[in-house]
DNA sequence: TCCATAAATCGAAATATCTCGATATACCAA
DNA sequence: TTGGTATATCGAGATATTTCGATTTATGGA
């Protein structure tokens, strides 16, 4: 848990938007044909929602996935992003003994 | 409760190690004569600690009095700083709302 | 093999953050 | 009123982040 790397990742309002919009999947376009078992979400689609370049939204998933919130799994062509929830709670864990008093 | 604010302050190393300083008044030397009753610390005991220049630490405090994590109180020539328990915890609530799925 | 598509990486310009020393402001004491 | 001390603000150079378009790499299909 790098709360560094973590928080920085989390400083720019669409990489946060980014990972509140993988909360559902239904935010996005429906999966391609032969992929409606994966959860995760191709970077173009990501893109075309965030509306931002194709190397901008790369870069970001990379941040956003050296810092663990989200998961990777190459299949094909395509790279499909995830929330990685358990480590979102870890980091949530942190901050927080971090921050509080008690 | 601007996350983006907070979390702009929160991206930097020494000022969570402030925040976390202030969690106990003994991390400082002792009060100035006539102030033992202020939970506050001033900003040359927090440069002091910090060995970063004046202007750099009374920047730093104002950065986190804007984001809500401290309260600044005017004594004489002195203004100390102390933590805003109530307002971390509501940015820490409003965090894990941001972030969390369920 | 060759081409098309998806994603990652590279290089760069614009902008923001960090951090300092110098200066300004506020306040106290003589 | 004058001088001293604490803090805030200003201006600037160094560094980091943002974001892009161009290029490279990986893969799958004709």
């Amino acid at each position: 848990m790098d709360i560094e790397r973590s928080i920085s990742a989390l400083n720019n309002p669409m990489r946060r938007r980014i990972l509140e919009w993988l909360k559902d999947r239904s935010n996005f376009p429906p999966a391609l044909p032969g992929h409606e078992d994966l959860e995760g979400v191709c970077v173009a689609y990501i893109q075309e929602k965030a509306k931002l370049s194709q190397s901008t939204i790369s870069n970001y998933m990379g941040l956003l996935k050296q810092a663990g919130f989200v998961k990777a799994e190459r299949h094909g062509q395509w790279t499909f992003y995830r929330r990685d929830e358990e480590n979102i709670q870890a980091f949530l864990a942190a901050v927080k003994d971090e921050l509080l008093k008690t």
